[in-house]
DNA sequence: AAGTGTTCTTAATCTAGATTAATTGATTTT
DNA sequence: AAAATCAATTAATCTAGATTAAGAACACTT
């Protein structure tokens, strides 16, 4: 386990990569996102300070998601392989957790409603990250996201 | 541990309830869901011989989804709370891996491609679960499930 | 087998969000 | 600071899938 600094804009980890590592956030902000085979931008999750962030389909095979920095951060950098054994269970519950709100965001929910989750998951990212990456996150168009915000702010 | 028979249409476990389980199928075939704000209902997996199950929220506070029986059933039952401490990292990364492609298929691809996705996760289930159930797993209404097949099979 | 409820399909209409495109406002480069 | 690139907004049109509704194919009971 080691600290790393990385620059904004760098990307720390490439779709297709076999070795795997788990990011600690300690400052700074990174994203991860992964692209269709229509070669569109997906962001899957933001990561403020005190995030982790890791690439599970990595555990198996090369791993499907970049991970970028959006701001100048430090990080600690675990070797995945070896530290997953000894990861403890109630975190991964909770990052279980996460994921199963997030697919049920996903399923049921509208836009604007997707956005305030949104809000309330990363509530002091909005002023951090450009509109398009959030739209993308919410896996709208940068468009309609401009649209629900408009609507909802003069509703009628 | 103890090993429990259900009946077809059995509800094991229901929304709001605070001690959480932890199944794993034997035999037969489990369904978990959800129902929003609106009442709708929405599939959030299945569960056939050889799955485990269960509600990650229920981890910190009252669970947010219905657990039943689709067909006669037999089940080993863990006490979550107790064994989720010695619950295996290799097994709950697996299960991390594949909510991460479940709200990936849910982000970039259209019904007709998660329904082809629905097939290759669970290979032997098509047969045995109503259509509606397959229509509210994959996000959409039975009525577009029904029409993008019928488009799939003679194309234009 | 006749009646009662489901499930599935088909079709007409409707809507949230996509797409396309043009405008303005920031940011960076030189 | 002018040029150039990138981000955000607005508006017009388009489309995947929702909604509504009606009929067809199955269960089930009794």
């Amino acid at each position: 386990m080691k600290t790393i600094q990385v620059k904004k804009g760098e990307i720390i980890q490439r779709k297709g990569e076999l070795i795997s590592k788990i990011y600690s956030v300690e400052k700074g902000l990174l994203r991860t996102y992964f692209i269709d085979e229509k070669g569109r931008e997906h962001v899957f999750m933001f990561a403020p300070e005190g995030w982790i962030v890791t690439d599970a389909s990595a555990v198996n095979g090369p791993c499907e998601l970049f991970i970028e920095a959006l701001e100048d951060s430090t990080l600690c950098v675990l070797n995945a392989e070896s530290e997953i054994a000894n990861a403890s269970p109630v975190a991964l519950m909770k990052r279980i957790a996460t994921l199963q709100k997030r697919s049920i965001m996903l399923m049921s929910a509208s836009a604007i409603e997707r956005y305030h989750d949104f809000l309330e998951t990363y509530p002091d990212i909005v002023q951090r990250v450009p509109q398009k990456m959030i739209a993308s996150y919410l896996g709208i168009t940068p468009e309609a996201l401009s649209k629900v915000k408009g609507e909802s702010v003069k509703p009628k």
